[in-house]
DNA sequence: GTGTATTTGACCATTTCTGACCAAAAAGCA
DNA sequence: TGCTTTTTGGTCAGAAATGGTCAAATACAC
């Protein structure tokens, strides 16, 4: 299993018992799973993004910290953000995140249609460069209906 | 004995041992059967498609991988059959009507995002000659989903 | 012999991992 | 206070580890 999931899964399991928020130091951290502290930031970016429904908060110097905090919204307003947070493109990646953070909004089964019309076997049916456009509008068509 | 023949059987037997879901690595599959990784693609591709059944998933990078899951069709037929005959691509009269078709086997929450995903507001994104290809590709992306 | 299916390999894309170098905040000290 | 040192975390480019694509070569079935 790759380091960076190894890492993630840590992370998710001490919010889980922590009440939604966790603060680490990123050099113990880095040293407990023994790799290099950049990676932390690696995991971080990835899969703790504000998309991820994650805030990230640092501080550096002496008794420096990562505070990490899941921010837990109303399903109806989970869903209004994502759509107003969606712009007018946007990649395959960023797209998996923001539907990955509606877990708790919508049934697996809705997500996973929603998931598979923006998904990469569709898209490679298109020129590279109008994905994104076509991702965006998906998706939000998509949300949209779920609201009413 | 054909090559491909022999990875296909490989992971059919694999399949049927895993309850339906197998994950393999590209590389080491290749090399089990002393062939170039991309003939792991070929057999995918010839063997494992929509058409065929099944679902495949890969991820690229350091611990990638390639997961096939095989999609129980015995008691939705009325989907597989819906997929098997959409052609490589459908007009928006058409779609609809197949969609129709489909409201005895899908609730009608997925029946609303299915056509919103493959409706007239999305494809006024694109170019007019490529709709029709669109169209088709989530149709049967989406469909297949729900049977897994 | 012709047309289709298979096999292969060169080149491409994506994800993860690593380390050198940078920036900020705290701690220590005149 | 103001400067220096120490202790943290941040960035970014590049290496490594996967899988993807496509067209040419080959094999196979009529």
């Amino acid at each position: 299993m790759r380091m960076s999931d190894i890492i993630a899964r840590f992370i998710y399991d001490e919010l889980e018992g922590c009440k939604g928020t966790l603060e680490v130091s990123r050099g113990q951290l880095a040293e407990r799973f023994g790799c290099v502290p950049s990676q932390i930031n690696y995991v971080l970016s990835t899969r703790f993004s504000p998309e991820h429904g994650y805030i990230v908060e640092t501080r550096r110097g002496g008794g420096g910290y990562i505070r990490i905090t899941r921010v837990r919204l109303a399903p109806q307003a989970l869903i209004m953000h994502a759509i107003n947070a969606i712009g007018d493109e946007i990649d395959a990646r960023t797209a998996q995140a923001f539907l990955q953070n509606l877990t708790s909004a919508l049934k697996p089964e809705i997500l996973r249609v929603i998931s598979a019309a923006a998904g990469d076997p569709v898209m490679r049916t298109l020129a590279p460069e109008v994905r994104g456009v076509m991702r965006a509008s998906i998706l939000k068509q998509c949300l949209l209906v779920t609201l009413s």
